[in-house]
DNA sequence: ATGCCCGCAGAATGCGGA
């Protein structure tokens, strides 16, 4: 079973993209974010026409999240972090596929840093904190995918010198980060790949693709019933490439188990 | 220290992104 994790910057503008991704790499499950659109505007329809079945939180301009699941209809579970009923943002949708609970996240930005931004992002991050300990205690098989804007580590920023006070790397968001992994989260590229340079971003100025100048910023945290299944990882950078695309690239995980599909319509 | 390159809203530039 195989669940992918795209921040499409842009669902309408990015939906060749994303459709070309969708049939060459046929995720089980896609997190998807920043949909950047509006509910009314969501392109329903072309998703189910590639196969897919979906739930959206949609929101005008910005931010936006989807769960996408091949043959089937994600089971929505919560929609929008809990500890904030003013919050508007639409970054959090959470549902259930194959029996495993799939948590979508778009973790705000959070610059410039300090300042209102930032601690927005903190605040949402620790309600994200409190929201991950709820669902580990509920010991099932959970895995939280999104993008986090966050890198961990040293080893997830081509140049971390330049990167210290920044809102994706500030000892606030990394400590934040190691909390959640301390609840007892894997995170799921980071420990089948221990030693290596992966990123998931790479901004669109200064020629950072062509530079591999990137970022590991979208991350998949499994809970302890999943951990074990976990078998490979990675992303698909090529994506990065293509025409008008993201500055994301789609990310995904393995896991053993296959789901259950239906049967084909024809052979 | 700031812009670079993008998408969106909506009619020009401003905002947000990371």
């Amino acid at each position: 079973m195989k669940i992918a994790s795209y921040n499409v910057n842009g669902v309408n503008g990015r939906l060749p993209v994303l459709l070309r991704w969708l049939k060459e790499a046929e995720p089980d499950v896609v997190c998807l974010q920043e949909l950047k659109s509006p509910e009314e505007k969501l392109p329903v329809a072309a998703i189910e026409d590639a196969g897919y079945g979906a739930i959206w939180q949609g929101q005008k301009s910005w931010n936006g999240v989807a769960i996408l699941a091949k043959d089937a209809v994600p089971v929505e579970t919560r929609r929008g972090l809990p500890g904030d009923p003013d919050d508007t943002h639409s970054r959090y949708l959470e549902a259930a596929v194959n029996g495993i609970l799939i948590g979508c996240l778009y973790l705000p930005n959070g610059n410039p840093a300090p300042g209102p931004k930032f601690d927005y992002k903190l605040k949402w991050f620790d309600r994200f904190i409190k929201h991950a300990k709820s669902l580990l205690k509920q010991k099932v098989p959970v895995v939280l995918a999104g993008d986090y804007n966050v890198m961990p580590t040293d080893l997830d920023v081509y140049k971390p010198e330049s990167w210290r006070d920044d809102a994706l790397f500030r000892p606030e968001v990394r400590e934040a980060f190691q909390k959640l992994l301390k609840q007892g989260w894997t995170d799921a590229i980071r420990t089948l790949h221990p030693d290596e340079r992966i990123y998931t971003f790479w901004d669109y100025f200064r020629n950072s693709f062509a530079r591999n100048a990137g970022l590991r910023i979208d991350h998949f945290l499994l809970s302890e019933e999943l951990a074990p299944r976990l078998l490979r990882a990675g992303v698909d950078k090529e994506v990065r490439g293509w025409e008008k695309t993201s500055d994301h690239a789609p990310t995904w995980i393995e896991l053993a188990g296959k789901p259950k599909r239906k049967r084909a319509a024809k052979e």
